[in-house]
DNA sequence: ACCAGTAACTTTTAAATAGCAAGTAACGAG
DNA sequence: CTCGTTACTTGCTATTTAAAAGTTACTGGT
């Protein structure tokens, strides 16, 4: 059986030569940048994402997965064979966005009552 | 003529209790950082934002200024009476995105071609 | 050989959201 | 009374998200 070709149209035009635009069209989600927190947290597999309390669907991890390594901000790499499994791992490009987790996770904890820093302390780590 | 309800649901569960989690389900989409960018920048009437070159329709601008004012980031007060204008305006809780907005601005800047600064200075001024 | 289990995805279907175009309301100017 | 402006709203289609079930490729046990 031949693989379906779901066709997935990734937007190819800049809206703006705006950098705030363009990062938002990488990570302008309500997923991305919480897989790239667990990514800071140490998480590597498939499976450890799907874990994280958000409970991100699996087609939608999937999805975005692809688009981070598409974009270098991830690099998916085999640990073993017989099966096959893989790692995701932040690149360069992929911890320098440390300082817009961390700004983020610190306006979400000075103004959003219920927050806790438990889970969010990852932009030290590494 | 009764104006119809249109019955937003707007997401009332927290998915965790990660600060990262829920600023996401504030601003974690395409358009509402480019809003918040556009008032760091001065910008504060409907017409304002819909100017801006991303081109935002206009339905998604008016929902995503009731979402921001809902929970407290912006501050809509009338500038002028017949015909009734208003502005919108950051209130602190919005301000101290300047952080995040620097923070994404930079990232885009070092990180994708073709993007400039031009229009993305915001976060100094205020 | 057969069955259960695990990891990493994919497919299917329905519901929610985005995007486009056009329409409405409240004026003021000419 | 018609035109233009500002600030939205409505209708409709297209795209995306979400939930659930299915698939592939094994390993380990009986």
């Amino acid at each position: 059986m031949k693989k379906k070709n779901t066709g997935k149209k990734l937007r190819t035009f800049k809206r703006s030569s705006c950098p705030v635009a363009n990062t938002l069209d990488i990570l302008g989600d309500r997923w991305t940048l919480l897989l790239v927190r667990d990514l800071f947290l140490g998480k590597s597999t498939y499976g450890e994402f799907l874990q994280s309390p958000e409970g991100i669907p699996s087609n939608i991890l999937a999805e975005r997965l692809k688009r981070l390594e598409l974009h270098g901000l991830i690099v998916k790499e085999p640990y073993q064979e017989r099966p096959t499994r893989y790692t995701y791992r932040l690149s360069d490009k992929g911890k320098a966005l440390a300082p817009v987790m961390k700004a983020v996770r610190d306006w979400g904890l000075k103004n959003i009552p219920g927050t806790d820093v438990r889970m969010a302390d990852a932009s030290r780590r590494h």
